[in-house]
Parts: C-alpha cells; sequence; structure tokens
DNA sequence: TGAATTTACTTTCCAAGTCAACTATTAATT
DNA sequence: AATTAATAGTTGACTTGGAAAGTAAATTCA
C-alpha cells in the first residue's frame, strides 16, 4: 500500500482523519467479527466506566449526537445490552443501565481492543506515545 | 467544557476518535458559512495538487469508499465544481477535472483551513508537532 | 482468438445519520 | 401561583453512507 505523498498531508484536519480511519477500520473489522460495532462498545464500556450516566451525558462522553445516540440505544435495548430507567430526581432524564449480557459482551470485546491498541503503540516508544496522548487530549477540546 | 476523565480516554482508537471529531467539527463549522463542506474541498484540493486523478486515486486519496465519492461527485459536478471526463487510455477509469469556479473555491477555502491550522499549532512546541505528524502518518498505514 | 477473469466505476437497496420540530418536565420570572 | 423560559430526550422527514450487485472495458490465458 504506497500512499502518495501529497500535499493533503500537510493539513492536521487531514492527518488526523486519515489515523482515524485507519485505526477505527481495523478495530472494526476485528469487532464485525464478534457481531459488534466500534460504537456499540464504546457506550457499553462507558457505562461501565461511570454508573448511572444519563443520555446526555452519554452523548458527549461516546462523541455521538443525542438523536444518533437515542436509535443506537433502541438497537441495544432490543439486543438486550442495556436497559433504560427514568431518573427519580428529574423525570426528564434518563439513565442507561448494562444489563449482565452487556457487561459480558463489553468485557470480552474490551480484551480485543486492548490488544488492538498494544500492537499498534509498539512500534513507537515511550516519549512518542506520552506526547501522542498529550497532544490528542489537547485537540480534543479545541471545539467546545 | 468539563470533559470528564474517563478510562475511555486510555484507548487510542477513542481519543484518535475525539481529537479527529472536535478538529473536524470546527473546520466544518467554518467551511459551512462559505457554503462548502470538508469533504467537498478535499476532494477539490486534491484534484488541484495531482492532476488527473481517476475516480479510484481520488476516493483512496480523500479517504471516502468509491459509492460515496460518486455521489458527492454527482453533486459537486451539479454545482458546477468539478467535471468528469473519460480517460482516453482506458475507457473504463473517470479523469475528474476542477472547473474555473472549483479551483477559484478551493483557493478561498485553503486560506480558512491553513488559518486553523495554525491556530490549532500555535499550542503545541515544534518537537510536539513534529512528533505528531510523525506517528499520524504512521499510524494511517496501520490498515491496507 | 475467444472465453474467463480482473479492474473501474456506478447503481440499488437498505441502514444509519442529521436538522428541526415536538413532548414532557423542571426552573425562572413577575 | 401562573406564565414564560430552559432543559432532556425523542421523533419524523430528509439526506447520506455502505455492502453487494450490476455494467462495461481491459487483461489474461488456454
Amino acid at each position: 500500500m504506497d500512499q502518495v505523498s501529497t500535499p493533503m498531508e500537510s493539513y492536521i484536519s487531514y492527518m488526523l482523519a486519515a489515523a482515524h480511519r485507519a485505526v477505527h477500520q481495523t478495530l472494526a473489522a476485528r469487532l464485525k467479527d464478534q457481531g459488534m460495532q466500534v460504537e456499540t462498545w464504546r457506550i457499553l464500556e462507558a457505562l461501565d466506566s461511570e454508573r448511572q450516566l444519563t443520555m446526555g451525558e452519554l452523548a458527549r462522553t461516546v462523541l455521538m449526537n443525542p438523536p444518533t445516540l437515542t436509535k443506537m440505544v433502541d438497537r441495544m435495548v432490543s439486543q438486550g445490552l442495556v436497559h433504560r430507567q427514568i431518573a427519580a430526581s428529574d423525570q426528564r432524564k434518563v439513565n442507561l443501565l448494562l444489563t449482565d449480557l452487556g457487561r459480558k459482551r463489553m468485557t470480552e470485546i474490551r480484551e480485543l481492543v486492548r490488544l488492538q491498541d498494544r500492537e499498534i503503540l509498539a512500534q513507537f516508544d515511550p516519549q512518542q506515545v506520552e506526547v501522542l496522548n498529550r497532544v490528542l487530549r489537547d485537540l480534543s477540546d479545541t471545539a467546545g
């Protein structure tokens, strides 16, 4: 795969898109074998770390727009991975909770993701990894 | 905007997605004011640097799947930004060419993109920028 | 040479995403 | 307290994206 050297590579938005796409696609392919989508796993993972996440909080965490999340959660509910619970404190809010199946699937998939992470990071030295994390974190705050 | 610190941030695929999303969204918002989409601009830019790009080459360059590109090019043709030309050497191939309008729009937008790039990179020191470029380039080769 | 294969691109059909409008609930104002 | 405004989430109409099939041209090979 010889990627032709174009001036495109001088734009950060492009380089980020390219790197993201490559990493996302390999991960997606692996998870697909397990009948799992990257975004679906991300939701499960987020629900595991913070308990009692509302739809809004979750949307921000998993980088989705609210309508997209609502529809994806609908599918996940019908797959038995999560269930909705109206918050007691505020009836407008919806808390999402993992089912046992959801937690089980999440744990399995998590290992695959960590494996890929290790494979990917193995090609860089620790300083590079540190800079990457630092910079990506700062870039994430670029937008509101 | 206080992004809660979650273990999500320990996954590279997530950090890449977050950084990409943030940068993409601010850029998209600016280009939208000019009635331009990021992907549309990317196509124009690619066509400007390499002349006589076929659909397939272009798809790889601008990080799109062929069917998606075909449809986007259809729209761009009807907007008068590009036009198709069947390659003389191989009748299966389609060369895309910038129109005068396409080239004009591209030049205008390019400045906006470069401006944002400068703003973003200003917050990092040169070594960080160098590592970022190096690492993103390597990550792009993660997938085929 | 002509049948089979590969390559380039497009189309089709269906799944998924998005904007704007909508409902319900809570908070703020006067 | 009653009205208005703001917030949380969902819905609906529309657009876009993607996998797989379709078309057509070029290439391989028997």
